[in-house]
DNA sequence: ACCATAAGTTCCAAAATGGAACTTGTCAAG
DNA sequence: CTTGACAAGTTCCATTTTGGAACTTATGGT
């Protein structure tokens, strides 16, 4: 299977992975959390070439991740819309792993401060229905409608749901 | 800037995308979440060449997200580290964004029931000192100790934590 | 009118990927 | 104890993707 494929997976993963799972993109998301939104500023934060850049950003821009507004005669700003906002779970639970298991012993590159308490956070998981932390050992998988009809069965052991 | 110089970055994601940011790597944890654990049965499902995989998982072994256990002689089982599973946020993240932003109309593929209290969940992500959901707008992010003394500073405005 | 700057494009060599075929070690049946 | 099947990779090579440098085009300021 080749990767531009997977958008069509019946998979939420995959096609999560499909608009933010390729090499740059998740650090382009990042710094646009920073306030990064010019072009040459993605470049230089980021390093790389700009013709990485240039299809990535189109491509977010595509998906409805990023919109592009000029702020003067052709020079554009590309900010977070809302779809692109709610991938905070995912880059915060990054940096949080990150923090945990990739540090190098000077300390944590970062701290985020949560303004409505104005202690530094971190992001826990919790379930949306009890509010109790999420451990993946109590988590039960299960085939929903989506899936249900697909040809492509998975292997592993999933219940459908009932 | 090379891909694989970004492990370098005095960057919590960064440093996450060095481990779990390129293709295929994150359909493997799902994988692995969803009990796959062999070598041919990762292949099968995900679809991926086994050149591919084969690099991958040594990969993950090598980094500790996955260990490497024989189940027989010269047949091996590749199994979540204590590392690996606490990728879960990040992968729960992924599936809850597709769901919402990815829907082809179908339902969602996979649903999640939560044992401890029963029901079908969602993740959400809450401040570990005060308990409410983040809202990234609340967040500010601010230069921490391990990033203080990096020479690259970031271009855009990020406070010194005080 | 001239220069600097932003936002890209173009081109090409180098690296990564996908696929098919091949290898090697073990187990299980005859 | 020989044969066949299977699991877990490796090897090889054509195709695709990437990184980097140089080039283009359109303002805006002096």
């Amino acid at each position: 299977m080749k990767w531009d494929e997977i958008e069509n997976e019946v998979c939420s993963v995959s096609r999560t992975l499909a608009v933010v799972g390729d090499r740059w993109t998740m650090l382009i998301i990042r710094d646009a959390f920073l306030k990064v939104r010019r072009f040459d500023d993605f470049q230089k934060n980021l390093g790389m070439s700009r013709h990485r850049l240039s299809e990535r950003l189109k491509k977010l821009v595509d998906y409805g991740v990023l919109k592009k507004e000029a702020y003067q005669a052709n020079r554009f700003e590309y900010r977070l819309t809302e779809k692109g906002l709610e991938l905070y779970p995912i880059l915060i639970s990054m940096a949080k792993w990150g923090d945990k298991w990739m540090d190098d012993g000077k300390g944590v590159p970062m701290l985020y401060k949560h303004n409505l308490c104005g202690q530094h956070y971190s992001p826990v998981v919790v379930c949306s229905e009890c509010g109790e932390p999420i451990d993946p050992h109590d988590v039960t998988p299960q085939i929903g409608p989506g899936k249900f009809h697909s040809s492509r069965a998975h292997s592993a052991c999933i219940e459908k749901a009932g």
